[in-house]
DNA sequence: AGATAATCTTTACAGCGTTCACATAAAAAT
DNA sequence: ATTTTTATGTGAACGCTGTAAAGATTATCT
């Protein structure tokens, strides 16, 4: 009567082993990250949501850190695939493209402000920048580099100048990212006509993301 | 023989009231911070290093949190103090000023880099801008405004002109601020010949702290 | 089938934030 | 001057946390 249709089940119907339990694990904190905020994340209550018990994450993970570290190394690639969802549905004018992407970064991170807190903390004292500089094509740095050379903004001939555009893009953005969301410009933004006019206006003036 | 001069003391020597423990609180978790990083930071360690018992530091702070919160603002004052000594110094051309007061700002995060991390999340959710915005002339945000406007950066007459300048520049450069101490970055800054080099390039591609 | 490795559980420990009851000292009131 | 009140300290206790060690269970390899 209480048998269970699932491989080897104990008792109370769930496999003594997960089956993928490193990803659910990343999954979980990724969960209560976005829910209630970086500083309510336990080990031990992520083990909870995933129905394992408190020393079973140690297998996958050596650390806290480390688990957040993926939860971190996973927001990066989203951000990734949205800028790329963006540009997709964005026309070829290089000066409109550079601008889509400021804006979809700010966006991201107004709609995920903890986890995006705690990717610019994985960020911080990495080998390789987020989340690789050199080496995936598709990564969010890449396609900031790629379209500050499009618009003309680095001379595709020097890499001092094309990493130089890239990085002051990317500061600026991460400016406006973590502080356009402070409740005390709410009044600056209705003023300035709602929040999207609040975020262009700062990235136009923060002239990193236009041609001058 | 073993008597000590101080006021009413117990065996061990100490005071049985400390005199002054919120502000060798705030003291001790800004040591704590500056010399282990925020996440190192524990009420108990602050009580112990203060001498006093883990319970003590609920007479002068309802929470961690309100504890850290002090230390924040503690921070933002500092950095306005930091600003004023640099500008004192500085000539009287306004744009120089102005690269000044990023420079400034970019070094004070630099040289304290959890404290600075720490006093931008006090900032967050916090009725006033740091430290606030309307009252204090003397705060950080207000040497920042009235550089813009000296300047030239925004219309004096303009309210609405003025606080997106100077919320564009203060973006600028906490975003300069917390991506340049980046290790990622370091070939980069000997590229450009140093770090204050760096800096200096950052921020002016950031163009919100260079007239157009 | 048997051995080995991977995965999960149980138990345990020290440290944390916080609360409560109580001790002490200073300030205010009588 | 004594009493009362208030401010500020201590001590013990609770449930939570991260982490380690040893044992149980299952998967994988030979």
């Amino acid at each position: 009567m209480t048998d269970t249709i699932e491989p080897t089940t104990a008792a109370d119907g769930r496999p003594y082993h997960h089956g993928d339990l490193r990803h659910a694990l990343i999954q979980a904190a990724r969960a209560i990250i976005i829910r209630d905020g970086a500083q309510a994340l336990s080990l031990r209550g992520v083990a909870r949501e995933a129905g394992v018990s408190p020393a079973a994450p140690y297998h996958h993970f050596k650390d806290k850190q480390e688990l957040v570290l993926a939860v971190g190394q996973l927001g990066f690639e989203e951000l990734g695939i949205v800028m790329e969802q963006e540009l997709a549905k964005c026309s070829d004018d290089p000066q409109e493209r550079l601008t889509v992407i400021g804006v979809s970064y700010v966006l991201f991170a107004r709609d995920n402000p903890a986890l995006y807190r705690l990717m610019y903390d994985c960020a911080r004292n990495m080998e390789a920048l987020p989340p690789d500089v050199h080496e995936k094509d598709h990564s969010a740095y890449a396609i900031v580099r790629s379209a500050m050379i499009a618009a003309g903004l680095a001379d595709p001939d020097d890499p001092v100048a094309i990493e130089l555009a890239t990085t002051a893009g990317w500061c600026a953005a991460h400016g406006v990212a973590e502080m356009g969301g402070f409740a005390q410009f709410d009044p600056l933004k209705t003023a300035v006509g709602g929040e999207l006019n609040f975020y262009r206006e700062l990235l136009k003036r923060t002239g990193a993301f236009s041609a001058r």
